[in-house]
DNA sequence: GATTATTATTTCGGTATCAAAATATGTCAA
DNA sequence: TTGACATATTTTGATACCGAAATAATAATC
């Protein structure tokens, strides 16, 4: 009686590609231990995968007793990827050979109200920038804010960038650089990133909390970017918090999110708070903040602290929904370190009770910033396939 | 080249058996296209199936042109499966026949503050009450409240039976029943109940909301039972709640359980408040609420009131979470009518933005007193396999 | 009543995968 | 040096599934 099939010739290729991009390389018998398919189809299919090019035998692997072992692993040069992540205040942009392995990046800032076109325009000169032209361009990747539609390439909505609606992002793409694009909600992007280069390597069950101007969470349940029946799972910002003593109830956009902080901030220089905060042209800047945080500045503390409380509370109700392994979290809030952590992850340990919920790890990524763009790439990496046939 | 293949020949008898199921009788064909499998390996599987007694060939469809098609369905005949719910204060039973219909049930009551070893007593009487003599038993499944291995067929704590610690209740029914024993938790169950049965047979992302003494959900993802890492999703009696106007956080059991609504209705009327709620031995029962209720008293109705609203902000987190098409209610408050639901389901469209989500429906299960022993006896069903080869 | 159209089911040859056996390639110990 | 062992890979024969063609069974049409 055979065991479980996984599929059809082109899902077992895919799904060595996939392996290898985790493990870098192995031998055949590890691959088919791993996928739990038969060796030897293992290895017809690593054949013809290193015969067209995708794959690479490297050198034998030295053991104990027993035959050694061929070690195969991608072939940087079969081709390169690029992936672009999008933000109201940055593009960044990177392209990754075939071993997923950065070959080049680039970040230009988007000037404030700049119009949808010329954030577009950006997009493509960004592109054109990091691409290696001595390699193949097999696939685009795009991290968008807002609304996205997936299936159809389209930038739904964003707020933040003047005339950001319904933009056929991957059409316009597609039709210029004659490859599949694919695009996806930016935080969704990062948490793919921390899948394939980041804490997400190893966890089937993680959530990717992403703090910039809006909250945003990418959701990965069984090792799966899960999306939700409308495409909207982990769109959390106007998640409702009740503030302890306070009648009405906000959204957690409006009072964890970095802007919301800057504002509260401003507010109390303005106000006149002590503090060692200063403005700059009349509103405090991140870099402000994390300078006044340097100096453990109490004012500055302790916003940080009632953000991080705040946001433990929620990850606290995250981890009772789904039992997460995981959290991590993204933006350049983690910059602050402890003075937003800590109060964070003491409060996740003192509202969650042990009986019923095993507390989830709680980290900063640490893929820097091109975890968005990387995790674009990585989407066009992961829906390329070894060989669609033309038939 | 051959399109996708699903998996193994048991996985494919595994499934063909499953969406009979669901659409009680179908063609050979019609499988095939639902199952994306080619309609001659539907034929020799089903033709298999019939011969082993698992399904029989129904009449001949009338159709408007073109041959027949031969229904097959399951053989009411060839099993029966046992499921049993158990409470802190009932045991239910039930058995089905192999077509999952109700051949018999049973409902016990849990004298309070009786041990764990009488409630497995009390189990296996029910079980021998609602076995049928003239069937084969296949299976046994049991919603168990409070936490449970389910890997190791343990109930490992509940708090309202006293010594419910670590109870090895798959392995005792096991050697006495000598078929298979599954267990869950006893909402997860229901929320299975709902997938076979009940109001999530067409939907893939739902949320069953169990309300008793406890609160507590079963999570179903694309059409599965979302475990989390630790077997703990869903879990959400905890669930911290900052009331409005309230300094301290509170946990949504302590709020809006079942419960806590008695209990909160208890001190009113011990308190004098202007009500037509009456106690019964110095407690407010279900009973006297729904009596209350359905003369539209005041007091009462306002703390159904508030209990619904916050239910549906918790609703409304969810659905930013997971992005869920339905929310399905169960408990014996669903019997309070639009009392309860209508707040509900006004602050959840008040709460959830219509920008950045969707709101899913919400509905009372209908499935009555029995969903979660149907759903215990789905469980088993579902586990069970056409055929075990023995080697 | 015969023919055509239409859909369901079965037959049949091809192929992807499996399991098991055979072969390859190393280490280690006598 | 040689044989014993261990592990990786390939070969080989069996089989589950596929796709296409053949066959079956009905209604509609002439």
């Amino acid at each position: 009686m055979p065991a479980s099939r996984i599929s059809s010739r082109y899902d077992i290729e895919a799904s060595v590609m996939q392996k290898l991009r985790l493990v870098k390389s192995t031998s055949r018998v590890e691959l088919a231990r791993q996928l739990s398919i038969a060796p030897s189809t293992v290895g017809i299919h690593v054949d013809r995968l290193v015969e067209l090019g995708f794959l690479r035998q490297g050198l034998r692997k030295e053991s104990a007793s027993g035959r050694p072992a061929t070690l195969v692993e991608l072939n940087p040069e079969a081709g390169q990827f690029i992936g672009i992540d999008l933000d109201s205040r940055e593009v960044h942009g990177v392209s990754v050979d075939f071993a997923q392995r950065v070959l080049r990046d680039r970040t230009v800032p988007v000037r404030s109200n700049e119009s949808a076109s010329n954030v577009l325009k950006m997009i493509e000169s960004v592109i054109d920038d990091v691409r290696d032209q001595s390699r193949e361009l097999l696939g685009i990747g795009i991290g968008v804010p807002g609304t996205v539609d997936i299936k159809q390439g389209i930038g739904i909505h964003y707020q933040f960038i003047r005339g950001w609606k319904n933009i056929p992002l991957a059409k316009r793409l597609q039709d210029r650089y004659l490859v599949p694009v694919h695009i996806e909600n930016n935080i969704r992007a990062m948490a793919l990133a921390e899948r394939w280069f980041g804490q997400g390597k190893e966890i089937a069950n993680y959530i990717c909390l992403g703090i910039r101007s809006g909250i945003g969470s990418g959701v990965i349940l069984n090792g799966e970017l899960f999306r939700g029946s409308h495409h909207f799972a982990g769109e959390i910002g106007s998640w409702p918090c009740a503030i302890a003593g306070e009648e009405k109830i906000a959204s957690l956009e409006r009072v964890a999110s970095l802007s919301a902080i800057l504002h509260k901030m401003t507010e109390g220089v303005r106000a006149g708070k002590s503090t060692s905060l200063c403005l700059f042209r009349g509103r405090v800047t991140v870099d402000a903040m994390l300078e006044a945080v340097s100096q453990n500045d109490k004012f500055c503390c302790d916003i940080l602290e009632s953000a991080g409380k705040l946001i433990g509370q929620v990850i606290v109700q995250m981890a009772l929904m789904l039992d997460p392994q995981k959290i991590i979290l993204a933006g350049p809030i983690t910059k602050t370190g402890d003075a937003f952590l800590s109060p964070l992850r003491k409060n996740l340990t003192n509202l969650l009770p042990a009986m019923h919920a095993k507390e989830p790890e709680v980290s900063y990524s640490e893929l820097g910033e091109l975890v968005g763009a990387l995790g674009a790439a990585a989407l066009s990496v992961h829906a390329w396939q070894p060989l669609k046939k033309t038939e």
